[in-house]
DNA sequence: ATTTTCAGCGTACAGTTGTGCGCACAACCG
DNA sequence: CGGTTGTGCGCACAACTGTACGCTGAAAAT
């Protein structure tokens, strides 16, 4: 054991380093390089272990990548959660989202690219965990979505499906924010909140006449 | 010059080869695989060309992804622009777009998911040129909901938001069209037409009240 | 006190990558 | 016809990749 502080217990030191190997990469990331282009050995190298230690902590990069997704994931759905769910502040539901999801995309760029990208990857591993995410998500908000519009007696015609448009405006107005200068940031938020309440007019004008 | 037909001229057997690079990638894309995990050399082998002959027709594999997405993006907006111009058929405006832009995924998997991808990738060149593709199909898609909507009486509010909304759920419905069965594809097509409607309706029902 | 476990290391190897260099030889031009 | 042009080639090289193997030494278990 090289480590200069030996203090820690087996378990705490080999958490550590597996964290040091998850913050490489994600501070590859947010620097601006693409996971798939990362190698093995270089995440080693900036975790300060040797390219054959990687293995006692993932499998693969594929397992860092999921790791790295599921992590960012579950931040970013708490985040979510606590807007809908805690009362709304002064804010409007609508408004208070995009307003999250926004900052959460800013704060994280790197992971938020990375999620993005991954998306739409040719991995399916990779493809499938991001768009549990977003299919998630937009559960999540179609569910909500239904019950407010019961409470308010404006029944939603398509409530799942008014989500799922939400959520690819969301994301897809996400990718833009990511390289926009903080000056501009407002207005793409005030248009992409102009967007959801576009479909929210959209679903209520669809539940009064049909069906 | 071992190529086995000597008939051509200069001119054209080098326009060939060009075309023989853009084909081998274009397959392997086509073959599911992503485009920045291509070499140089591996399409320079599968064109049947040495490694080093690659620099006669392209500086760069980057040089060869922006003409793929170009060629791409162009054949996409000319597809487009012919169902938004020639006066439609039978269908509505919007079956007919959502129809045929799917049909072109469908035909064209490996493009369409590599523009996909481009549009958030982290190679800044490749962004814009995908982002270009689906701007200009908003602008194009917004102009002509203007003009549609003051002809039919019915002036739309924010018909260029409405119109980057729709780019978006096209976009993001397109990705999930690419790895669905064939038996599930009307499926989809149903529920983004449903989506579009929709932000037609909230864009009729936002002009009425407000601006 | 003794044994077992196991994170981390160094070495080594075969494979792949981009690319510089110079040559061949058919097409083209005068 | 002779000279120029330029596509295509093989060779070579240094950089980098993933990973197999066996060792070390401290922590944990006995």
């Amino acid at each position: 054991m090289k480590s200069p502080f030996l203090k820690a217990s087996r378990r705490q030191q080999k958490a550590e380093t597996r964290q040091r190997l998850i913050d490489a990469a994600a501070g590859e990331l947010a620097a601006g390089r693409s996971f798939d282009t990362l190698s093995l050995r270089e995440v080693s190298k900036l975790a300060g272990i040797a390219p054959t230690s990687f293995y006692r902590h993932f499998h693969d990069m594929d397992g860092l990548g999921l790791t790295l997704i599921e992590e960012c994931g579950e931040a970013l759905r708490k985040r979510i959660g606590e807007v809908l769910n805690q009362a709304s502040d002064g804010r409007s539901l609508i408004r208070a989202s995009v307003e999250t999801l926004f900052e959460f995309f800013y704060e994280n760029p790197g992971m938020s690219r990375m999620i993005l990208q991954e998306s739409v990857s040719r991995q399916p591993a990779f493809r499938k965990a991001a768009e549990k995410l977003m299919q998630t998500m937009a559960r999540d908000l179609g569910e909500y979505l239904e019950r407010e519009a019961e409470e308010r007696g404006v029944p939603l015609g398509h409530a799942r499906i008014a989500a799922e448009s939400m959520v690819a405006i969301l994301f897809t107005a996400g990718i833009g924010l990511l390289d926009t200068p903080a000056v501009d940031r407002d207005e793409h938020t005030e248009t992409a909140i102009v967007q959801l309440r576009m479909i929210m007019r959209g679903a209520e004008a669809m539940a009064k006449v049909q069906s």
